[in-house]
DNA sequence: ATTGAAAGAGTCTCAGT
DNA sequence: ACTGAGACTCTTTCAAT
C-alpha cells in the first residue's frame, strides 16, 4: 500500500504537478506543460487520460466573475435542526432553493451549515424568511454575510510521502 | 442602466446560456454548444471572447475529486478576533497557511470564516492547534468539520429582468 | 451581430524505443 | 512508460451578409 493516497491508482510526483497546474489554468496546451514538467506533450496526455478514467479528473469548469454578473451577496448560514435525523428530509428540501449552492452536514455548534449566493440583500432576506422557514425541521438559523472575500484558492496537493 | 447587471457590458440571454453551460462543462466545443443554443459556433466564439476581454470569465480550472487524491477533512472555522481591526494582519497569517483555502469577512457572530482541507484530522488538529493559535490577535475559533457534503453546485445565472 | 469556410493550433492515436 | 509524427478535431480569423 506504499505511496497509496486514498484511490485506486498509482499517483506519482508528475500526476500530482499536472493536477496542481491545471486546477489554477485547465488552458494550458499539452505541449506548453510538457516542457513545464520536462516531459513530453504525449506523456501529459496520458496521464491526464489515467485519472480521468479514474474519476480523478472530472473534467473543465468555466471560471466566472459572478459578481460582474449581478451577484453581489454570498452568505454562509448555520442551520440547527429539531432532530438531527431530519438531515435527510431538510436536505432535499434545500436542494430545491437554487441560490443554495452548498450543503454540509457537519459536527460542532450547527447540525447543518449552507452557503448562499444571491443578487442582492432583498434576495437573501426573501431565500431566508420566505422559503427557509417554512421548511419543517429547521428549529433556527444564523447568517454570516461575506462583507470581503479575502482569498479563495486551490489546495496545494503533494503526495502522501511528501 | 435597463438591462445592466454590475458590469459594463451588456449581456444578453445567449451570454448567460453560454456562462451557465460552461460552468458545468468547459470542455463542450463551440459548435456543439452553438447547436445546443441555436448559434453557430462563430457566434459562442465571439460571446466569449467579449466575456473574456470584460474579465467576467477568468479561464477554466480543472475539477478534481480531492478525496482520491488523500484529502479526507473538510471542515469550516469561525474566527473571534481581539478586535476587528486586525483583520487585515491575521488575514495576511492565514494566507501563509496553504490547507487554509478560503476566508471571509463576515457579519454576525465571526469576525472572519475560513474554509480547511487537510489530508487527515492529525494534520487538521495540527493547523488547529499549532498554527492558528500561534497568530496574534485571534482570541479563539470555532471548528465544524463536514461530515458529509450533501451537495456542491454552481449557481443558477440569469438576467435582472428574469 | 452572425455566419461559414480556410488557416492555424491542439488533441489523440500509434508504432518505435 | 515515454516519445514523436501523422490523423483528426477544435479554435481562430476573416470576408460576406
Amino acid at each position: 500500500m506504499q505511496g497509496q493516497t486514498g484511490t485506486k491508482v498509482n499517483l506519482d510526483k508528475l500526476d500530482f504537478q499536472i493536477i496542481q497546474e491545471m486546477m489554477g489554468n485547465a488552458e494550458i496546451s499539452y505541449a506548453d506543460l510538457g516542457k513545464k514538467l520536462f516531459v513530453s506533450g504525449g506523456t501529459i496526455h496520458v496521464r491526464i487520460k489515467k485519472l480521468e478514467e479514474a474519476g480523478i479528473v472530472r473534467g473543465t469548469k468555466l471560471n466566472v466573475d459572478i459578481k460582474q454578473l449581478g451577484y453581489d451577496v454570498i452568505a454562509f448560514i448555520g442551520i440547527f435542526l429539531e432532530k438531527s435525523s431530519l438531515y435527510d428530509t431538510v436536505a432535499k428540501e434545500l436542494k430545491k432553493i437554487p441560490e443554495i449552492v452548498r450543503l454540509n452536514y457537519t459536527t460542532g455548534n450547527y447540525s447543518m451549515f449552507a452557503e448562499i449566493i444571491c443578487k442582492n440583500i432583498q434576495q437573501l432576506r426573501f431565500v431566508l424568511h420566505d422559503e427557509l422557514q417554512k421548511i419543517k425541521g429547521i428549529e433556527r438559523t444564523e447568517t454570516f454575510i461575506s462583507l470581503e472575500e479575502s482569498f479563495i484558492r486551490d489546495v496545494r496537493v503533494t503526495k502522501a510521502s511528501e
